[in-house]
RNA sequence: GGCCCCAUAGUCUAGAGGCCUAGGACGCCGGACCCUCAUUCCGGAAACAGCGGUUCGAAUCCGCUUGGGGCUACCA
């Protein structure tokens, strides 16, 4: 039974890397039949960020990341789902590793150990922890402990030979056990590390594949020794390739939108957002890029994961979000472009036909917002590029004669309109594009935008005909606003 | 510093010894279409990091160099 986890830690937003991770071990799980485990690692207490779990949460689900068992799941089989409600556990087996000599009580202070560590900077070498409790005799050891000495636990590590991980996208890695000193397990709280807990708790969840970022993998072999000194039997590992800033850096704030609220903030279809995740370090094997869930579920493997870490490219991310505007289904972009919508939005023309109308032309949902604005609201104020262009010498009389015959046009339609401009513009033996152009600035107040007759044809007759009156008005009293 | 990972165009990638004159995608440049923009369609520039091996033959295997990244905490 394949079973995987995501495990992160509550402190801040989901930012990409993690909503990659957590993608692809979803994926995993379901291509494979298996359990995707939710699991909050919150260890530290002191760097939690209140509401930062309901964020992660929110954040995967909006994603379309299911998960089988969690926090929040009741009744799931192998709870608790949050670490820091699974202390006892920890503290057993840290008693249990205790007393059979596997791990020791270190007495060192802080300050003892960074002397230590800088000791061994100054010569050259690797700073470790020196070994000054590991021989403490367990009456001395006791002793100290009553008498109410503070203490951390550190386990016993091999100084000889070496520990190989099996990683599924890696092949072997193997590392030399000399350069492993006896690591932490149990803070001064008596409270556990990362590398402990993850490993017992990966193991009481009888996780079988630990799919994670490659900043993992250097500690693998610590969590090795773990399972090894409690005698668990090893999961299979896969270390995913990291996701980059552009300048090649670790993603950070600096680098503008990191975290999936900001992307959704900014108008990107989150399954554009997964679709453009699941690209980086994937490839699918028949090379389509455009991929649903269900698609991608099917033709998910570890296989096609790529080794190299990538660095994400939101000119991409745009691209994909624009096939999603088309592609997707127009009552799923107006449900989308609905919170987008900040100014009253009348029934006619109805929203779905305007959205039609615009999505081609608009790469973000805020950017469709913005184009479908129009459609309710005149225009204030006009482009200033626009009206040294198009609002010339002969603009009002001209826009005041369409104003009149429009007025009278019937059917009000494509074609009509089309007819009614070809036939004005061969009176005034003008080109069309001499009336069009002036049209859609009166009407829009831009100079871009979707053809005028399809546009005029959906604003309908009023708004047009009140639209060109006003700008004539306002060519004429000199009273534009110009942008 | 030590250890580990990685290395195909600006970016994401295909490629698992001959099928590679290195393919696709984004972006970029040029053109067509058009009432503008967008779409679409044509066309173009652009890469196997370097050096040594192995082999009849290497982007693919090995080594070294260089470069990038990660880990090295009583963070996760």
């Amino acid at each position: 039974m394949v079973r995987v986890r995501y495990a992160p830690s509550p402190t801040g937003a989901l930012h990409i890397g993690g909503a990659r991770t957590a993608l692809f071990n979803f994926l995993f799980a379901r291509h494979h039949g298996g359990a995707f485990v939710l699991r909050i690692e919150d260890t530290d207490q002191s760097r939690q960020v209140p509401e930062s779990e309901a964020k992660m949460l929110a954040g995967l689900k909006s994603l379309g990341i299911v998960w089988d068992e969690g926090p929040d799941i009741e009744g799931a089989p192998y709870g608790p789902y949050r670490v820091s409600e699974r202390l006892g556990r920890h503290r057993e087996l840290a008693e249990a590793l205790l007393a059979s000599g596997q791990a020791y009580r270190c007495f060192c202070t802080p300050e003892q150990l960074e002397a230590d560590r800088e000791a061994l900077r100054q010569q050259g070498l690797p700073p470790r922890y020196v070994g000054r409790c590991r021989d403490l005799s367990p009456e001395e050891s006791e002793r100290r402990r009553a008498r109410g000495d503070r203490f951390v636990v550190r386990l016993k590590t091999p100084d000889t030979g070496e520990t190989v991980v099996h990683d599924l996208i890696r092949g072997e890695v193997a590392f030399d056990n000399r350069v492993f000193d006896d690591f932490v397990i149990m803070k001064a709280d008596f409270t556990p590390v990362y590398n402990f807990a993850v490993a017992i708790d990966d193991h009481d969840m009888a996780i079988s594949h630990v799919i994670r970022g490659e900043e993992h993998l250097s500690n693998t072999p610590k969590q090795i020794f773990v399972y090894q000194a409690l005698h668990f039997p090893l999961p299979a590992f896969a270390h995913l390739p990291m996701i980059l800033a552009p300048d090649r850096s670790k993603i950070s704030k600096r680098h503008g939108a990191t975290a999936v609220e900001e992307y959704q903030a900014q108008g990107i279809i989150l399954r554009a957002l997964t679709n453009y995740l699941l690209l980086l370090g994937w490839s699918s094997p028949d090379g389509r890029e455009i991929l649903d869930l269900e698609d991608a579920i099917q033709s998910f493997t570890l296989d096609r994961v790529q080794r190299t870490a990538a660095i994400y490219d939101i000119k991409k991310l745009e691209w994909m979000n624009h096939q999603y505007m088309v592609q997707l289904p127009v009552e799923d972009i107006v449900a989308l472009v609905q919170p987008f919508l900040t100014y009253p939005v009348r029934e006619a023309p109805p929203l779905s036909e305007v959205v039609a109308l615009c999505r081609e032309r608009a790469t973000t949902l805020v950017q469709l917002a913005d184009q479908i604005r129009v459609f309710y609201h005149p225009p204030e104020s006009y482009e200033a590029a626009g009206v040294a262009k198009h609002f010339g010498e002969e603009a009002a009389s001209r826009l005041e004669a369409l104003a009149a015959r429009l007025a009278q046009l019937e059917p009000w339609d494509h074609d009509h309109l089309a007819a009614l401009y070809d036939a004005l513009s061969a009176e005034l033996g003008v080109k069309r594009a001499a009336l069009i152009h002036p049209t859609r600035l009166a009407v829009t107040g831009r100079t871009v935008g979707p053809g005028l007759f399809e546009l005029v044809a959906l604003l309908g007759r009023e708004a047009t005909v009140e639209r060109l009156n006003t700008a004539v008005q306002r060519i004429r009293s000199q009273a534009l606003l110009v942008e």
